[in-house]
Parts: structure tokens; C-alpha cells; sequence
RNA sequence: GGGCCGUUAGCUCAACUGGUAGAGCAGUGGACUCUUAAUCCAUUGGUUGUAAGUUCAAGUCUUACACGGCCCA
């Protein structure tokens, strides 16, 4: 926009004057209380008690409303605990205030010295004695009703969502106390949180495309991780037997309703456990979650009840497979020719280095994820998509391993780790030789984690929960850009 | 990457089969000492996402592009 909007321009004019009459942005304003702490304390309190012993108090906060009338007037102003009426007399504040008041626009932040009353409709209010404007807003804000819902402005402005839009507030709130019980719950356990690099010279822990960077004194190409897990796991060998990390995790891939270039993972490793702990841990961390902050074990989800007080469902990826593809037979799942046949038949594309897992998971992803509603433990994934994961022992075809669904989408997955470091070695390769048949998203060769097991690592179980897909499900959102403060949009 | 939908005043939205773009809020001026989406009177504000095209005439039809939303891969 070339010309400035006239808005602006009349806001600009008035902080012309008042700067001449001089205000500067003062910053001396004290507050005595916060809007929502005298709602608690005072909102049963009659008027007559409040005009018995007067309440003195200073608030301040963005003035959101503002209800004009010849000699008195009303506005609400907010702070980050809520809402609060103010009471503005000429008689009180004197004529020149008075008028200086009523040319304040909407979004200014002010503070307020006054005493609490009630209205004659039984609002809590602050009858204001002396009113400062600390912050003058040059930029009008969005309709005081409908508030801001254009869905890109909401994105890229999002200062301006939360001004305006309590349920963001509310989401964004839920997100820290979401994050904050992960911490508390698993510190109760006796794990210990650390930080690993995010900048990695070899980029390892999944199978994804990394964000290639460049590191100019080194002069050397580096990669943001796409997962944190060897490096924690090369802490359980130095002997914290139980860590966990929660932070960013970078993936080059498209942007969709479920996915976000960088998103938040928990990664927690657990030494002397297998897999079948931390789906105990999982099941157990996801009912006390649910109480601990949202007050109940049923989580409503996108108009889904979900009981997370039963136990939750557990099937294997092969029994799954079966069930939504009739026509094929136990025996069929590990025979290639038969799995190519039914990829072929579904219209799955595959390429010719796939074996037998590879085009069951491919399978899987395509006829069973999405039925996967109630929450469920999927175990028993091939290993050859699980590099990192311990063959079942009595079917290594398999792993000791295991994700978790709820309304179709994954949201964990954990195993029982890979510890042996000659079968890792091994699994390195292979991914080697698929990422040279041009497998972009196979793993490096890490000879340095290879030596790390080679000092030995205790049996270990790890999980890692996508962190910004459980905030969609406790805060009943269906996108994940409502729950990133600020997702990823072209510019 | 593919399909469908959207983009109009600062914000929220209108504008029928193509016929010179309207309202509410916000703003401005005025009235009003208990309002709370305050009310009442008056009023300013637009290169209709960008660029082409069809047409006497395009917010409306066509094409391309940009950005966004939803679905699919």
C-alpha cells in the first residue's frame, strides 16, 4: 500500500499533538492488581462494601471498548488476566481529562487509578480519578464483534489474533500448560532434560529430507536435525539412563493441515524398559494429561468423543493390514510378488528396491491409518523401515516397536532400541544403498553413533511424541497452524 | 504436485442473468452522567489481489500469476 490508510493518518496526527503536549511513551505506570484478580476477590463483594472501605487500585491494559456519553463514560480495558470496566466522570477527572479521554481510540493501552465499584447492572468497574495513556496504537484494530477472521491475517499478524480473539488466547495458553505437564511428568519419573545440537554435520533419528545450511567460518555444510535421537542415545550410553528433549525438529517437506517445516517433538529415552513400557508411560502420560488440564479423561475432538479413561486399543500392523484388506492372507504379507500385486491394485506407487516392509507400511498408511480413530497402538513394524529399532526376537522380519493413532494421524512412536552396534552398522548401510538409489529421505552412514553403541549402550526403549499434533487433539483444533503461534506461510 | 473454493473500505460482510460498488463496526462532527455489540443525528472512506483478454459496458465472463482455505497424493 502506497498511501497510508486514513486511519492510520488520523492516529498519527493525534500523537502529533500529543507529543507537543508532551507525552513520550511513558513508562513510570505501576499496576496495583490485574483485571482477573479483582474479578476473584472482589465480584461477590456488594456496593455498599465497596463504598464502605474503598478500594484503591491501579490497572492497566489495552482499551478494547469504549462507550461515550456527554459526562460520563465507560470503556474495558484488558490485560493478560482478562477484562476490566472503567468508569470515566468529567466531574471526577476534571474537564480537560474528560476531553483528552474521549479522543483516545481504540487500542491505546492505558493505566488507571481509581477506586472499585459496582454498576447499577452489578458490574464490577474501577471508577478511574486519574487516567494516563501510556502506549498510543497508531493501527486500528479488527470489528469489535466479529473480531479477526480472516485466516491469513490471523497467520501472519497473529499480535493482532490475540489482541482480539479470546480463543486463540485460550489455545495458546492450553499449548504451555500442555508442555509444561510433558516436563513435570516425566521429571517426576527422574528423567533429565537436556539440549542436544539442532545444527548437525550428519542430520539422523528419522527418515526425512533435511534443511541444508552453511557454516561460513568452517566453511563447512551443516543440517538442522531432523530428529534429536542419536545424540540422546549417546547420552544413555554415557550413562543418563534417562533423558529427554523437547524442541524443534526440521523436515523439508510441504506444508499441510498436519504439517509444518519445523514442529515440536518430546523425545525421551528410557534405559532398562523395552517398547511395552512406554506404551504404559504413553497411556498413562495421555489420561493425566487430559486431567491435568483439561479437568476430564473425555476429550472432545473435532466432534469425536474420546475416552481416554478406557484402555486403549492395541493391533499389530499386520493384523490391521488384514482387517481392512480382505483379500489378502497372513501368509501373503511377507511375500513381495503378493504385496506388489496388492500395491498395484490400491494404486500405491513403489519402486523396485522396496521389500516386503516397505510395501506393507505402504499398504498400511493407505487402507488402515485413517480408520485409525479411537486412540490405538499400532505394533510391529518391519524392520525394514525401523533402522533404528530391535528386531523382534522371535520375528525379525519385525521390530519391537510402535506408533500411536488417534483420529487417523500419528502422533508417537517408540521402540525398543537398536543397541546391537555390529546389526546397526548394518542397518546403516542399507540405508546407504537406498539413499543411492535415490531414496533422498534415507539415513546417513554415522560412524561416530556406531561407535558410541560400541561402548556399549544399557537395553533402552525411546518415544517420541509430536508435540504440536497432541496440543490439535487436547485443544480441539484441526489445523496445525492454530496451534503454532507462527506457522509457515510463503511470503 | 492435482482438484475445488476464496481474495470487494482499516475490520466483518453484501452487490440476481455483465449495466457506473453498499451496509454494520471503526473514523470524523454533533447530542447524551450507569453503558456493556451503548443509543440517536450527520458524515468521510474503494485502482474490487495482480496482469492481460472478451464486450458498447467487467467486482461479475475467460486466461495466467500471487496469496490463502479445504480435499487428495
Amino acid at each position: 500500500m502506497s498511501e497510508e490508510n486514513k486511519l492510520v493518518a488520523e492516529r498519527r496526527r493525534k500523537l502529533a499533538t500529543l507529543r507537543t503536549e508532551g507525552f513520550d511513551f511513558p513508562n513510570q505506570f505501576r499496576r496495583s492488581a490485574l483485571a482477573g484478580q479483582l474479578h476473584a476477590v472482589y465480584d461477590d463483594c456488594s456496593n455498599e462494601t465497596l463504598e464502605a472501605e474503598p478500594v484503591e487500585v491501579q490497572v492497566g491494559g489495552r482499551m478494547l471498548t469504549k462507550r461515550l456519553m456527554g459526562k460520563a463514560s465507560f470503556a474495558t480495558i484488558q490485560d493478560r488476566s482478562g477484562q476490566i470496566q472503567i468508569f470515566l466522570q468529567k466531574e471526577t477527572l476534571g474537564e480537560a481529562a474528560y476531553i483528552a479521554f474521549k479522543a483516545l481510540d481504540l487500542g491505546d493501552i492505558v493505566g488507571a487509578r481509581g477506586t472499585l465499584f459496582r454498576t447499577r447492572t452489578g458490574e464490577l468497574s474501577v471508577k478511574v480519578q486519574e487516567l494516563t495513556l501510556l502506549t498510543k496504537s497508531l493501527q486500528p484494530l479488527p470489528e469489535k464483534f466479529h473480531g479477526l477472521s480472516d485466516q491469513e491475517m490471523r497467520y501472519r499478524q497473529r499480535y493482532v489474533d490475540l489482541i482480539v480473539n479470546e480463543e486463540t488466547r485460550r489455545v495458546f495458553a492450553l499449548r504451555t500448560r500442555v508442555v509444561q505437564f510433558l516436563r513435570s511428568y516425566l521429571d517426576t519419573l527422574d528423567f533429565l532434560e537436556v539440549e542436544t545440537p539442532m545444527m548437525q554435520a550428519i542430520p539422523g533419528g528419522a527418515l526425512a529430507r533435511p534443511f541444508v545450511t552453511h557454516h561460513n567460518a568452517m566453511d563447512r555444510q551443516l543440517y538442522l536435525r531432523i530428529a534429536p535421537e542419536l545424540y540422546l542415545k549417546r547420552l544413555v550410553v554415557g550413562g543418563f539412563e534417562r533423558v529427554y528433549e523437547v524442541n524443534r525438529n526440521f523436515r523439508n517437506e510441504g506444508v499441510s493441515t498436519q504439517h509444518n517445516p519445523e514442529f515440536t517433538m518430546l523425545e525421551l529415552y528410557m534405559a532398562y524398559a523395552d517398547y511395552r513400557t512406554l506404551i504404559d508411560l504413553l497411556e498413562n502420560l495421555l489420561r493425566s494429561l487430559a486431567v491435568h488440564v483439561l479437568g476430564t479423561t473425555t476429550v472432545q475432538y473435532q466432534g469425536q468423543s474420546h475416552d481416554l479413561s478406557k484402555a486403549f486399543r492395541r493391533l499389530s500392523v499386520e493384523e490391521a493390514v488384514l482387517l481392512h484388506n480382505p483379500g489378502l492372507s497372513a501368509q501373503q504379507l511377507r511375500d513381495v510378488d503378493a504385496l506388489r500385486a496388492a500395491c498395484a491394485a490400491l494404486g500405491i506407487a513403489v519402486k523396485p528396491g522396496f521389500g516386503a516392509g516397505k510395501l506393507l507400511i505402504e499398504i498400511f498408511e493407505k487402507t488402515a491409518e485413517h480408520a485409525l480413530v479411537e486412540p490405538t497402538f499400532i505394533t510391529g513394524y518391519p524392520a525394514e523401515v525401523s533402522p533404528l529399532a530391535r528386531k523382534t526376537d522371535a520375528d525379525p522380519f519385525l521390530t519391537d516397536r510402535f506408533e500411536f493413532f488417534i483420529n487417523g494421524r500419528e502422533l508417537a512412536n517408540g521402540f525398543s532400541e537398536l543397541n546391537d552396534p555390529e546389526d546397526q552398522a548394518e542397518r546403516f548401510q542399507a540405508q546407504v544403498r537406498q539413499k543411492a538409489g535415490g531414496d533422498d529421505e534415507a539415513m546417513f552412514y554415522d560412524a561416530d553413533y556406531i561407535t558410541a553403541l560400541e561402548y556399549g549402550m544399557p537395553p533402552t526403549a525411546g518415544l517420541g511424541i509430536g508435540v504440536d499434533r497432541l496440543v490439535m487433539f487436547i485443544a480441539d483444533q484441526a489445523s496445525i497452524r492454530d496451534v503454532l503461534l507462527f506457522p509457515h506461510l510463503r511470503s
